[in-house]
DNA sequence: AGCACGCCGACT
DNA sequence: GTCGGCGTGCTC
């Protein structure tokens, strides 16, 4: 037995540390990179370990080196394209690298197990149709060998068809022996994208669904890395998928926020799609009726080429939308939605309320002018707190004390609203006690399974009222559905964070698009306190250029994001004082380490102060462009590390999407 | 992140 | 006298 060339495999973990921990392996031969291992580290007996490297250098003296236990794959699970990757995703969202690689590689314990069979639909338009104008120029585009352009919008209302270009695309690229990746938000539109890639593209597709084990993501992992599945499609994980010659991603309903990983690492699947296109030479599509201001902002620049479908191809009416003040004292239902609602049900209709997320705190507005109360540095809506009678900006700390007239007009009908789904679910079933009302939202229902059985009831009739929130929005088609309400657009306007606009313009237009596109009578009914709000006005129009014009001034502006980057540190600790001191001192090393040109926000309370007995304050550090801010983070993040502070956790959120 | 070691309050 | 609270310290 010849002696092994390199004995120690370098071992990384999904913990948030980013070492590298280098263990034994006596037999011999090499090809362990991209394996994984169970090894023993710490008090902890078996741990799943990523072997990142092989070296014949032992680690510094006085470290009792372990053995592997177990090799757990006969092929390695990621090659050093995906090691690239998850550098690179280490590197720029500032986690470990066996954090980046856990959120790559689903976790199961080894290929073969069956997959979940995935449910067929029934509603899958057999053949394929043909193409219109609009569409072929815009297939031609994405998909010309000399593309002048690597990135493409698709940029069209709801029902116009950009599913039928994307599948032809990436068809074409299929018959060019490269992959495709086809992300598409969480849940909803997976089911019927799916269904139709699986219908278009048999087992050449992977489909990456919700209901799939550990084990069946490892077997459609493996069957990608072998080149046997070639379009893959999925959430934002899919990004990761090992596919062989990348040649297009596409990236539906681009503006969704399920895009952005809400834990660590945090990233972006937009921001990893267009790294990954970069590096392999690919090209991106994205599609939506309401881009991101990211997205909008590019393509006014031609950085991203902006391919418009404007003809609705089922002939389908725009729906009426209508614009009703609520009174704020009054009930959470105008005269207009409820009398839309029993006309609805009169017809053996039904009807969905959306509700603007669950109401967060509460912000002030006045009865009589409509003016409501900003921060002048951030613009965003003051949050209310009731205990110390100040209104607060929790961006940059500024706080006032909490008016009881107008500070506009001195009238002394103000108030401050906070609409919450169970206070409107109990107006509903006041309101309208014959009918049957069910509400649907992800902390309403116990399992998954219970709001499916829901979703199905109302499909199938069995409720008059589906209550939810965006959830409902995304992508189920209810055939029997009239009329659309939003409850209350402003609990979306009055969110304290930049994008708070930008957000209730995108579902109202949403939610508007569907409604048109399913029933030809339909209704969509905006409830707003404040009917002369501009954003919801050219929401109410479907303006999104309009809504654009003014919102990028606004953000030009007040320099947030896409004109600026964005990187928010978050602190916690069980005591009050000791995280305010570890921001305090956070922020005073950031002041330091700051590029020319960038500034910090903060450090403030977080809008949600207190979490489980940890109290946390953040800091926003804002710049030109993201290179030297970046450079910036890495060093207060290493900093924070170094000098260790006892209970105090860092959390750092690069391009964060939601301030709160 | 776990998981153990360690040093102070109310129980059989 | 012990069981157990969770503070802090380490993990090849």
């Amino acid at each position: 037995m010849r002696p092994n060339p390199a004995p120690y495999l370098e071992v990384v973990f999904d913990i948030p540390l980013n070492r590298v921990y280098t263990y034994a392996m006596d037999s011999n031969g090499a090809g362990r990179l991209g394996k994984r291992a169970r090894v023993s580290f710490g008090r902890r007996g078996d741990m799943l370990g990523y072997i990142i490297g092989e070296t014949a250098h032992a680690p510094p003296a006085g470290v009792a080196v372990k053995p592997v236990r177990r090799i757990v794959d006969e092929e390695p699970v990621f090659g050093e394209r995906e090691l690239d990757l998850a550098r690179w995703v280490a590197g720029y969202y500032l986690c470990a690298l066996g954090q980046a690689l856990a959120a790559m590689i689903p976790s199961g314990k080894r290929p073969g197990a069956s997959s979940f069979p995935v449910e067929i639909d029934g509603e899958i338009a057999g053949g394929t149709p043909e193409l219109s104008a609009e569409q072929e120029a815009a297939l031609e585009a994405v998909t010309a060998p000399q593309a002048g352009s690597r990135l493409f919008y698709l940029y069209g209302i709801t029902g116009s068809g950009k599913t039928e270009v994307f599948l032809r695309a990436a068809d074409r690229i299929l018959h060019e022996g490269k992959s495709v990746l086809y992300l598409v938000p969480e849940i909803a539109l997976t089911r019927q994208t799916a269904e139709a890639v699986k219908e278009r593209f048999g087992p050449t597709a992977s489909v990456i669904h919700s209901a799939l084990s550990p084990n069946a993501r490892l077997t459609e992992w493996a069957r990608i890395q072998r080149g046997e599945a070639r379009v893959v499609v999925g959430p934002r994980s899919a990004v990761f998928a090992p596919a062989r010659d990348l040649g297009l991603v596409i990236i539906d309903e681009e503006h969704d926020g399920s895009y952005k990983s809400g834990s660590t690492p945090r990233y972006h699947a937009r921001q990893v799609a267009m790294r990954r296109c970069a590096r392999e030479g690919a090209r991106l599509v994205m599609g939506s009726a309401t881009p991101s201001a990211e997205a909008w902002k590019l393509m006014g620049e031609g950085a991203i080429t902006r391919l418009t479908l404007t003809r609705r191809l089922s002939g389908g009416s725009v729906p009426e939308v209508r614009l009703v003040k609520l009174h704020g004292a009054d009930s959470c239902f105008t005269k207009e939605l409820r009398e839309e609602i029993r006309k609805t049900a009169l017809m053996g209709k039904q009807t969905i309320l959306f509700l603007n997320r669950r109401g967060f705190g509460s912000f002030f507005y006045c009865e009589k002018c409509d003016c409501t109360l900003t921060c002048r540095r951030c613009s965003v809506s003051l949050t209310y707190h009731k205990n110390r009678e100040r209104a607060v900006c929790h961006y940059c700390g500024y706080q006032i004390k909490a008016p009881k007239v107008c500070p506009k007009c001195g009238s002394v009908a103000v108030g401050y609203a906070n609409f919450g789904t169970e206070l409107i679910e109990e107006e509903a079933r006041e309101t309208f006690p014959d009918l049957r009302i069910c509400r649907a939202d992800t902390d309403s229902v116990a399992g998954k399974g219970s709001l499916e059985r829901t979703m199905d009831s109302f499909r199938a009739g069995g409720f008059d009222i589906l209550l939810g929130t965006q959830m409902v929005a995304k992508g189920l088609n209810f055939p029997g559905v009239r009329l659309v309400g939003v409850v209350l657009a402003d609990t979306g306007l009055c969110m304290p964070d930049f994008r708070a606009a930008e957000r209730v313009f995108s579902l109202i237009v949403q939610v508007a698009g569907r409604s048109g596109r399913y029933f030809p009578d339909g209704k969509v009914v905006v409830q707003t306190l404040r009917p002369k709000d501009p954003v919801i006005i050219s929401a109410c129009n479907l303006d999104v250029a309009g809504f654009f014009d003014a919102e990028l001034k606004a953000r030009k502006a007040l320099s947030f994001p896409p004109y600026t980057r964005l990187i928010k540190f978050t602190v916690r600790s069980k005591s009050a004082e000791q995280a305010e001191a570890a921001a305090d001192a956070l922020a005073d090393r950031a002041g330091a380490l700051l590029p020319a040109g960038a500034d910090m926000l903060g450090p403030s309370e977080c809008p949600i102060g207190v979490i489980a007995g940890n109290h946390r304050r953040q800091i926003l550090l804002r710049g030109p462009e993201m290179g030297a801010l970046h450079r910036a983070a890495t060093e207060l993040a290493r900093d924070h590390e170094s000098r260790k502070e006892n209970g105090v956790y860092l959390e750092v959120d690069v391009d964060p999407v939601s301030l709160l």
